[in-house]
RNA sequence: GGGCGGUUAGCUCAGUGGGAGAGCAUCGGCCUUACAAGCCGGGGGUCACAGGUUCAAAUCCUGUACCGCCCACCA
């Protein structure tokens, strides 16, 4: 079989997929060896596979691929999360396009509902990862509420539970108030904003014509504040301390404290402190025993409760704040301040917004009941995990910002107020609990502060302190992370303890981008090492976030996101994987831009040309392909042979360190260098003329050069590109003779997939021809070089005169037939010594002297004008390394083999110059003859 | 406020102590029977700036500027 003229990567890459799926070559159980896992990191079911999923699953493919071809048992488990606010949001607003809401539909089928649409769609992402070839074990495909991974959380929660490191408690947290849910500290994203600063004057309660002036970014809090807090060592408010003020609309007596917390240097020196709504307020009230009064609801809009609970009644005067949300509160504020002249000033001022990192949506500082993990413990172990080299984050960097969030963290707030998720496993005896249980009309209920709460893996079955029977169960639901944080086992099957977690835990590798390092992979290490006792991955891959080639984040409003599928029909998942590998520089953003891909296409195309070359010139037949190597061996093999044997066994070497140092750019790099620049632009171009040199021998062995050669660069590529370069294995082995007969036995044959993957060659190692056959390309170059400049057609043939060092010769002479058919050249004239050819274009490699008749074609002028610029190059050269010599520290203090080089370097330059000028000197004999016809 | 990273050819980026590189773009020449998605050749850079260490610095150290990111309770 021939391969087409054109490589079309439209069929072949389903149909590829198809066949090692088939084939059973995801599945670890088909392999012997060593065991290497990696889970994927669970994309959202909510997703579709977007540009960094595509880098992200590349390189894991790439590693997986590589190590299940060097004969590891690879298991690279699939599967998604089920992103809890994330997926909430989403189908809440597929209910808002009917008109509906959540509250309407009810807990139970709205929960109904999000499976319902998992189901038909959660797993459109994972089918994406086909197209890119992601070779992960379908098998073993998991979701983070799977039944198996449900029980895995509630264990998890029930042990962190009895070892005393999870609390229900009231705390000040993160509230979104459109999500309105509690988010944990790192769900807050801080986003600089020009905001104002309102400077606003507290009465004295005593002296209403005195007052403290204080300043603010949010004066709608103000109707929560409880004191005002001053340096106890400012000046200007020390006579204020212990005295009180009222609070202006509200009509409170609050106090003036000192605290040393406050900045003497900002804005007024005085700080309105409003516990219930500032975390920095909250701590200051806990030390002075302030009260703290919630003025929000739910949705951040100004609530009468505590006011009712305040005055008895609710307060007439403050009637128009009630119902109305944070920032027409704040207008109405500032109006009434304005109104009542208390307001000094308003500045324009800049400052740090928390934003829910789901919506976007400012978050609120809220007072309410939520589920903690005390981290403390549990981080200790995790970051000596990390410090002692048990895992090994890449690159290193990365360890230093690990260590920092580690050694700071706070209490983590698991518990979410949405539906979608990990219910808590609490449960609450109505009986028992009755006064801390509030419940609406549509059966929902709230479980306030105080209740006692029974932790358990499944529902208790009467209540020990009543005996009853009536219970409820914590209506909260689990952060997404929590689960997340199980996933290197769950997914393994724990808690039972399967032969998949005593063969692939702890994972060996882990690959992510850096924006989920403390969302995720710090707690799986946290969680891994405290349930399985052992970290869950043995190498964190951190790799960077792909960015436009502005460097600006994609995202669909800036309308610069890449399509990855698009991507892949137009230019083929091939080319598509090898732009991902080629940008993924360590520590670097990837900015990615169409063109490259198309850049990468055309080494796709260059690959399938070489192979078409190789193909259609294979007269051999009846060899396997494994079998090439054992033939090659046997046979005598010329210097171009070796020097490409040579040059691959280099790149395989090359390419293992790269690989296995998750160098994934060098990778790609270094086979690109190969496949195009020494196989094809050289030794395909040296081998067509053993191909038709008529001697059957030199065809035969040159052919199964080819052949072997060619074999390497797939095996080599095959994790990178692993369609196009199946395409051609199959095509190659078919060709040699073998398949065919399986093939129409039907069953199925060898693929390239499951390979050894090249090992490393010392036997084809040979430096020596290496650099003879380097001389020969350099004179090649030259004589093309002169050629181009001299502007001598190509199609005119010119004869060439070499000069030089006896052996250099005699080597160039037995492979005149390269530079005659590589450089276009028709005769080859050698002079050892003495004599020069008169009036010929001049270039110098090394030792050897090239020649290049200049006849009647060329211009002499510029021909010295050319030299006379070589000549001033060189001698620069040539004065920079005498200087270095000249110095006699570097001569005693540099190493050896530096000082040898330059050397050696000077007496290059020395010949060189030295050359130059004759050939300038026989350039001037030529032009007095010109003048004098 | 703290931390991390970046600054190298027109663009995107490799390159961690000894002669400045790649891809793309550009210019010139080629339809040479694997490939015009190609072949051959060329031009283009005081390696951000200023000091320092060293025989030797794009590379190590210090500082500065600009850009980006992360963390942080200055209202």
């Amino acid at each position: 079989m021939e391969l087409p003229k054109s490589y079309s990567h439209k069929d072949l890459e389903a149909k590829w997929y198809r066949r090692w799926t088939e084939a059973g070559a995801f599945a670890p159980a088909n392999h012997a060896g060593r065991y290497f896992s990696m889970v994927i990191p669970p994309p959202n079911v909510t997703g579709s596979l977007h540009i960094g999923h595509a880098l992200n699953n590349t390189l894991q493919d790439i590693l997986c691929r590589y190590k299940r071809m060097d004969g590891y048992r690879v298991l690279w488990v699939p599967g998604t999360d089920h992103a809890g606010i994330a997926t909430q949001n989403v189908v809440e607003r597929q209910l808002a396009e009917e008109g509906l809401t959540r509250a309407q539909l009810g807990r139970a089928k709205f929960i109904e509902r999000v499976w319902a649409w998992r189901k038909q769609s959660g797993s459109t992402i994972l089918h994406q990862l086909k197209a890119l070839g992601a070779s992960c074990d379908w098998s073993h495909e998991r979701f983070t509420m799977d039944e198996g991974l449900s029980q895995a959380v509630r264990e998890t929660f029930v042990r962190l539970c009895e070892d005393g490191l999870l609390y229900r408690a009231e705390r000040l947290i993160n509230w979104c108030p459109r999500c309105k849910t509690a988010l944990a500290d790192i769900e807050v994203t801080h986003e600089e904003v020009d905001g104002s600063l309102w400077h606003i004057v507290y009465p004295l309660w005593d002296d209403p014509s005195k007052g403290i002036e204080v300043a603010t970014t949010r004066p709608e809090t103000m109707l929560g504040d409880t004191a005002v807090a001053v340096h106890p060592d400012d000046e200007r408010w020390r006579e204020f301390i212990g005295k009180s003020l009222r609070l202006p609309i509200v009509g409170r007596r609050i106090p003036v404290i000192a605290d040393p917390f406050v900045d003497r240097e900002f804005g007024t020196g005085a700080l309105k402190i409003t516990p219930a709504h500032d975390f920095n307020d909250f701590e200051i009230g806990e030390k002075h025993n302030l009260k703290r009064i919630n003025i929000f609801d739910a949705e951040a809009r100004i609530a009468p409760e505590a006011f009712v609970e305040e005055f008895g009644q609710e307060p007439v005067w403050m009637q128009r704040y009630f119902g109305k949300e944070r920032y027409e509160a704040r207008k109405l504020v500032e109006a009434e301040l304005q109104e009542r002249q208390l307001l000094k000033r308003r500045d324009r001022h800049r400052h740090a917004v928390g934003k829910c990192y789901r919506c976007s949506t400012p978050i609120e500082p809220y007072m309410t009941p939520q589920w903690f993990v005390r981290t403390k413990p549990l981080a200790a172990p995790a970051i000596e995990a990390v410090r002692e080299g048990r895992i090994r984050i890449v690159p290193e960097g990365w360890a230093n910002s690990y260590f920092a969030w580690m050694e700071n963290i706070k209490d983590w707030c698991i518990s979410r107020q949405i539906w979608w998720g990990h219910q808590i496993p609490a449960w609450y005896c109505a009986a028992c609990n009755e006064q801390h249980i509030s419940r609406s009309a549509t059966g929902d209920y709230l479980i306030l502060k105080g209740a006692q709460p029974i932790v358990g893996r499944e529902a208790p079955k009467s209540c020990p302190g009543c005996g009853g029977a009536d219970f409820l169960q914590d209506p909260d639901v689990l952060d997404t992370w929590f689960s997340s944080a199980l996933w290197p086992f769950s997914t393994l099957g724990w808690p039972q303890a399967t032969d998949d977690l005593k063969s692939f835990y702890p994972t060996s590798a882990l690959v992510t981008s850096f924006d989920i390092l403390f969302f995720w992979v710090a707690r799986m290490i946290m969680m891994g090492l405290k349930f399985m006792g052992d970290v869950p991955f043995r190498d964190v891959y951190i790799h960077a976030l792909v960015r436009d080639q502005e460097g600006q984040k994609m995202s669909k409003s800036k309308g610069n996101v890449i399509d990855p599928l698009a991507v892949m029909e137009r230019y083929g998942a091939d080319a598509f994987r090898f732009t991902l590998a080629a940008l993924a520089a360590m520590g670097r953003d990837v900015k990615l831009a169409e063109e490259r891909i198309q850049g990468y296409q055309n080494f796709v195309n260059k690959l399938w040309n070489a192979a078409r070359f190789v193909l259609m010139n294979l007269t051999i037949a009846n060899i396997e392909a494994q079998k090439l190597r054992e033939r090659l061996d046997g046979e005598k093999l010329n210097p171009a042979d070796q020097w490409i044997l040579s040059r691959l066994a280099v790149t395989i070497g090359k390419a293992r360190e790269a690989i296995d140092s998750y160098r994934f750019n060098e990778y790609a790099h270094h086979l690109y260098q190969f496949t195009w620049h020494e196989f094809c632009d050289w030794y395909i171009e040296m081998s067509k003329l053993a191909l038709n040199s008529g001697n059957e021998n030199e065809r035969l062995r040159t052919e199964r050069v080819l052949a072997e050669v060619l074999e390497n660069i797939l095996r080599l590529l095959h994790p990178v590109m692993p369609f196009v370069t199946e395409e051609i294995w199959q095509a190659l082995r078919e060709k040699l003779g073998a398949g065919k007969r399986e093939e129409a036995n039907g069953k199925s044959g060898p693929i390239l997939m499951l390979q050894p993957y090249p090992g490393p060659e010392p036997k084809w190692a040979a430096p020596e021809v290496e650099e003879r056959i380097n001389l020969l390309m350099e004179v090649t170059r030259a004589v093309r070089n002169l050629r181009a400049e001299m502007n001598v057609a190509p199609s005119k043939e010119v004869s060439v005169t070499l000069v030089g060092a006896d052996d250099k010769v005699a080597f160039l002479r037995s492979h005149e037939s390269y530079l005659r058919a590589l450089a276009r050249v028709s005769r080859v004239e050698y002079l050892t010594d003495g004599a020069r050819p008169k009036g010929a274009a001049t270039a110098v490699v090394g030792e050897v002297e090239v020649y290049v008749p200049l006849g009647d074609m060329v211009n002499v002028g510029e021909e010295k004008t050319r030299l006379e610029k070589e000549l001033s190059r060189t001698e620069e050269e040539l004065a920079r390394v005498r200087r270095k010599l000249g110095n006699s520290d570097f001569v005693a203090k540099a190493k050896e083999n530096v000082v040898r080089r330059e050397k050696e370097k000077a007496e290059e330059f020395q010949d060189k110059i030295r050359t130059l000028h004759l050939s300038l000197g026989r350039l001037g004999e030529i032009e007095q003859i010109g003048e004098k016809p």
